[in-house]
DNA sequence: CGTGTTGTTCAGTT
DNA sequence: TAACTGAACAACAC
């Protein structure tokens, strides 16, 4: 379920379990999901040591002494480590090997992927335009930004290019959160809801970052979504279900208005 | 055999 | 131009 939260735990994971060791073997068990190199080209990280790594938005960026690796989680991806040698899962799909431990690139429906870049354009090349880090943005660059756009706020919040990091799930948490219905236009809001956005936004990421992905406590509109009849964690009346952008909105009629 | 799923991209349309 | 819609990607659960 990889929004920022995730990946920057993944990113934790690597920074802690990666950097300063020796890649001994990269063991590509499903080439499908190398999108811009091969099982060989991707021979070049051996034996370099990983330096650094970066998350922008949902991406992960590990450089090294050579190229750099560069992932995505798609929808399903995950990022794990284990003993070397472990018998290995049928989703794992990219395993780097270290002196004494193993990172796994997992992926059971594969929309993510890894990528390798020489150089910090290629890096920007591969992951395109994004906008601002969700986790630090300011609350005057939230508004510019927002105040730009002609469409919703929900699908403007899930725009990489404005924000970077927030999915579906996120984005209804943040809205439930600052009172906005998802349906309204990101650049009519005012700046007392631009207010409450902000401070919500940061909220929801700082809580979610130290959780390692978005809670699904009972004080969070994620405990609700996946009840059949999904209540408001606030004030108690039926949540709304519906589709906003192409996919499953959960917001409150009440409180959201 | 349908439907739905936390992400992204593309083609086609408004 | 900007933004919206639906489909596609892949795999599984129900």
């Amino acid at each position: 379920m990889p929004e920022l939260p995730d990946v920057e735990n993944y990113r934790r994971l690597l920074a802690a379990h990666l950097i300063g060791s020796v890649l001994l073997r990269i063991d590509v068990l499903d080439a499908s999901v190398l999108r811009n190199t091969t099982p060989r080209h991707m021979e070049k990280m051996v034996e370099r040591t990983f330096r650094h790594v970066d998350r922008r938005g949902k991406w992960l960026v590990a450089f090294s002494d050579g190229p750099a690796l560069v992932l995505h989680f798609g929808m399903t991806g995950s990022l794990l480590v284990t003993p070397c040698g472990a018998s290995r899962d049928r989703y794992d799909r990219v395993v780097l090997v270290g002196e004494h431990e193993e990172v796994r690139y997992r992926d059971p429906r594969k929309l993510g992927g890894v990528w390798l870049a020489e150089g910090a354009s290629a890096v920007d090349d591969v992951i395109g335009p994004q906008g601002p880090d969700g986790r630090t943005v300011s609350r005057r660059e939230l508004a510019l930004r927002l105040g730009d756009r002609r469409g919703g706020i929900k699908p403007v919040l899930m725009d990489q290019r404005v924000i970077a990091g927030l999915g579906n799930m996120l984005s209804d948490e943040v809205l439930w959160r600052a009172c906005v219905d998802p349906t309204r236009s990101a650049s009519a809001l005012d700046d007392h809801a631009v207010e409450r956005l902000h401070r919500s936004l940061r909220d929801v990421l700082r809580r979610s970052v130290r959780a390692g992905r978005i809670p699904r406590t009972s004080s969070w509109l994620s405990s609700q979504r996946d009840e059949d009849q999904p209540v408001c964690p606030r004030c108690h009346q039926r949540l709304e279900r519906r589709t906003i952008a192409g996919r499953t909105s959960l917001s409150c009629p009440i409180c959201q208005r």
